[in-house]
DNA sequence: TTGCAGGGGTCAA
DNA sequence: TTGACCCCTGCA
């Protein structure tokens, strides 16, 4: 007979399944808001409708049982080193929520996003993901990422499948353009590849963020090729470095202009508008607000 | 099947 | 402020 066990963290009961981790009874925790929202760009849905994941060199999947998390291919040790922070479990999303619902459109917003948590990504893989999401699509982002991915060699096996780690920075500098082309990346490939050398001359540098006021901390990272305002601010948000910024991008500007300014206005009246607003919470709101304006098409005529 | 427009942005003129 | 930029995707 398996023993079974369970433990606790932060207020959450784990048990341990023969195969799985499970967390009873969690709150605001959905997958497609989490996982298909746009921050992340190497989770694929499974037919049965849970999400296969590469973090940190690891492949995790997550599935929900009514209001339980389930938490597949990880152990004990995982959860407490690795995905309680990933996962951001430790934050009180319903208090934020309700911060956040400042009227009636973030209310609706909110309400939509239910269950939307912001993963706290490695900051070099959210620095090359969002590099390359410029003018491009999320599906061949992430299909650009998974071929990035490849190169990094490290391979991880789960259920006769094989996932493959985001390459160091130190294998990137190695395969140098001609390296990177076959990723297909376009003009993006020297941005990479110079923002990788740069990243790789720096020591502890999302450290040296972390001491940066926000502002400081988005101006030092538009240093980098490849990373204007937009670029910087999601980085900073999906790293969990600053969450206090306000990525305005297509969706964001057209929502912004529908719901609240009423009229056309530039990007930088739009992000000085969103903080003002939003304050503090101005990063989650900006999340809920995005995934909100794509998926009801705030904006399109 | 083919051709074309446009994309979650940045850079340089 | 504006056009170019890689290349894939969706659509006619």
């Amino acid at each position: 007979m398996l023993k079974r066990s369970s433990f606790s963290l932060g207020g959450l009961c784990i048990r341990e399944e023969e195969d799985a981790l499970v967390i009873a009874d969690i709150q605001e925790f959905e997958l497609e808001p989490t996982f298909a929202c746009g921050q992340a760009f190497r989770w694929r849905k499974e037919c049965d409708d849970t999400y296969t994941g590469v973090v940190r060199g690891k492949v995790i999947n997550v599935g929900k049982r009514g209001n339980d998390l389930i938490l597949k291919n990880t152990n004990r040790h995982d959860f407490q080193n690795i995905w309680y922070e990933y996962f951001d479990l430790g934050r009180d999303y319903q208090a934020l929520k309700k911060q956040i619902a400042i009227d009636d459109h973030m209310q609706k917003a909110v309400l939509y996003g239910s269950g939307m948590r912001i993963l706290k990504q490695e900051f070099f893989e959210a620095l090359i993901s969002f590099i390359l999401s410029g003018n491009n699509h999320f599906q061949r982002i992430m299909n650009i990422v998974e071929s990035l991915s490849v190169l990094s060699e490290q391979t991880i096996r789960y259920q006769e499948r094989i996932f493959y780690a985001f390459p160091t920075p130190a294998t990137i500098v190695q395969c140098g353009i001609s390296g990177l082309t076959p990723c297909k990346m376009g003009y993006r490939t020297k941005y990479v590849a110079n923002s990788t050398q740069r990243y790789q001359q720096v020591e502890h540098f999302q450290k040296k963020l972390l001491a940066l006021e926000s502002e400081d901390a988005v101006t030092e990272l538009m240093q980098f090729e490849g990373v204007g305002r937009k670029v910087a601010e999601c980085v900073l948000l999906f790293s969990h470095t600053k969450m206090n910024v306000f990525p305005v991008d297509v969706w964001i500007k057209r929502a912004m202009e529908t719901l609240y300014i009423k009229k056309e206005v530039s990007a930088s009246y739009v992000h000085a508008y969103g903080k003002e607003l939003f304050g503090e919470n101005s990063g989650i709101a900006q999340q809920y607000l995005f995934y909100y304006a794509r998926k009801h098409k705030i904006g399109c005529g």
